[in-house]
DNA sequence: GATGAATGAGGATTCATTCAT
DNA sequence: AATGAATGAATCCTCATTCAT
């Protein structure tokens, strides 16, 4: 990822425009139409550009796929970034989960087709890379959250359960929005009761 | 599905031998070499039949994704068929969710492709039709023993509930299964933790 | 050359059939529309056969290009055999010039994507080892006649003697032929006159 | 060929030097990575210009590679003028030959897109026009040489024996020269002992 | 004049599907 | 019923050419 997945970097504001055209266009189709519609015809057409467009930035289909891929990666890794680093101290456990499910469920709803682009049957293909990067680094950090609470848990039985909280919720997320990006708050509070649930007995509530 | 997802029962045994030879050839393409390299010749190479003898049984490729799909359908159906049938009443909750979890995780380590199917990139174009019937059986049947347990509980908060259970057991049973169909029994133990932690509060511990 | 050059080695009457079939589309449309025209589809409209087909055959373009060039290498080959073992001992050389170059001006008039195919612009390509092959095979088997005739010669002048002879005619056949492979006799008759000139100081002409 | 080959005479310093050095890379691209790399974009790259350029000058790809010829047909005529116009009269037939030949292989050392671009293959489609001009007035000139020496020669014979010629040698340059321009001598020597065996019997040996 | 991003017709290749044997 | 050669629409991608900057 990085090396030859785009053609020439777009140094010009027009170019970065462009790229940015080129994904938007992408994840629609991939959103929309789903991955048997997604030809890089159909993606130009969607963008309203000409097709010899794509290839100015990107090589080929696949370096298309990855660096929508990448843009996920990059905006999911921000996300985190900025929950984590402003996470607050010695909260209640809900406050915590509020804080940090809450921003998760608007990303899943406005980005729709996030969940498609990771799904298992294209993994093995090529995806592996950027989903398991951003899945270990979500990981880590929740593994530091669990570390700071409870320090004093042996790191396998914390590792399974980090595992299993952060697979849930993942999973889960989709369920809170409807097709149209709306948020359902009714599943988005279940979601959470499930995760308190589960955390409280091994984290505490303070 | 269903209409014309067969071109013509086949009656004999020899037929019936056949088809599922065909749907072998498919799972097995599906899962090792993913879906890309998933082609109507490639499935027949693997059977080791003539390209011309699938489509003696199924109209196109269409049908014979959905006939997959069905397989699973009828095999899961019949699990849970077997699985609720013989529910014991009057039991722990514990120890009903090692009834129901236990078949689950040795179900999806015996079909590797079972996932794989069902992933959120095909769905809108095809799987939701078989998916969603999967789903909803099991999830009224899951509301069948959540009315037992706790006939007052108001239908709407039951519904969400068994949603959110039904959707991220189906989302962690990969994890108790590594690659080659072991079942990691450490994940199944924290499965089972994290669904007993989320309806014990609901559906007591009787 | 051979290991995948072709797709699947027709073993039918029909596949056989077929194959030359292509391969004569392939040698028309190149020797009448030339190289820039040289298409799949091109050759598989003037074959009347659908552009699959010849991929059923051969895996590529390139592939096609190769069998042409190989196709020439045998049949050429063949005639070579047929005349070197053939070649009349003892003979005037005026008389093995004849017997020699008329055969190779029938093969030249006959086929004529022949020169066209093996043209100093794509050898760099790919062809060099075809056009190699030919050329050392004739060179060889050149050698032979003149180590017959003048044991004596050192071997280094006669291999020079042995390139320029087989250059030059190969370069003059295609003036021996119009454009509707019609045989110019009295180029040919001129041909055979440049080629005595040059070999009976060195060979005699016994 | 001519009244559109190039758009624009350039008339400055400037835009000479320009039209110079696309094709200098134009003959460059040809010569190193063939014809099937010879792009548009792939000369104006290693001009180190835009492909905009190229299209001030040159109305299109056709019109650049018939500029290539028409310089290679420029050079050589002007080498031709040279040669032609001090041939030194009354010389023996050997003489001749030496002064004549020498050149030719020298220029064809140091052009070395020269006989790839007059290949057969590209012939029949855009070639013949100055390929057929620059051979004309070869064989024109070398007629007259012909009937310096010999003027009772009957026109058809000569004609004849001049096109031989003139192919033979055209055909025989490149074996004189190995890939990085040297000359090989003794092949050279070879050439020439071929014209004059040749030759020596109509034209006489004064 | 120079640039190079943008265009899109055209070419190579795949693969679902048919049908003669 | 079984076969697999044949078909051709559809896909990815290239590259000659244009034109706004």
């Amino acid at each position: 990822m990085g090396e030859d997945s785009v053609r020439r970097l777009p140094q010009g504001e027009r170019g970065r425009r462009r790229v940015a055209l080129i994904l938007e266009a992408a994840e629609q189709e991939l959103a929309e139409s789903g991955y048997e519609q997604f030809t890089t015809n159909a993606v130009a057409a969607r963008a309203g550009i000409s097709i010899g467009s794509i290839y100015q930035f990107f090589p080929n289909k696949e370096a298309l796929v990855q660096a929508l891929a990448a843009r996920y990666h990059e905006t999911i890794r921000k996300l985190y970034d900025d929950l984590f680093s402003g996470l607050p101290k010695g909260q209640p456990l809900a406050r915590t989960v509020d804080y940090l499910i809450d921003p998760l469920v608007g990303y899943n709803a406005r980005n729709r087709a996030f969940q498609a682009l990771f799904c298992p049957i294209l993994v093995p293909l090529r995806m592996s890379g950027a989903v398991a990067q951003v899945r270990s680094e979500v990981i880590s950090r929740v593994h530091g959250i669990f570390a700071d609470r409870r320090p004093d848990l042996p790191p396998e039985s914390r590792s399974i359960c980090v595992l299993i909280s952060v697979h849930a919720v993942e999973a889960l997320l989709p369920l809170a929005t409807d097709g149209e990006g709306e948020v359902k708050q009714d599943v988005v509070r279940e979601i959470k009761r499930l995760l308190l649930a589960y955390l409280e007995p091994i984290l505490g509530n303070a």
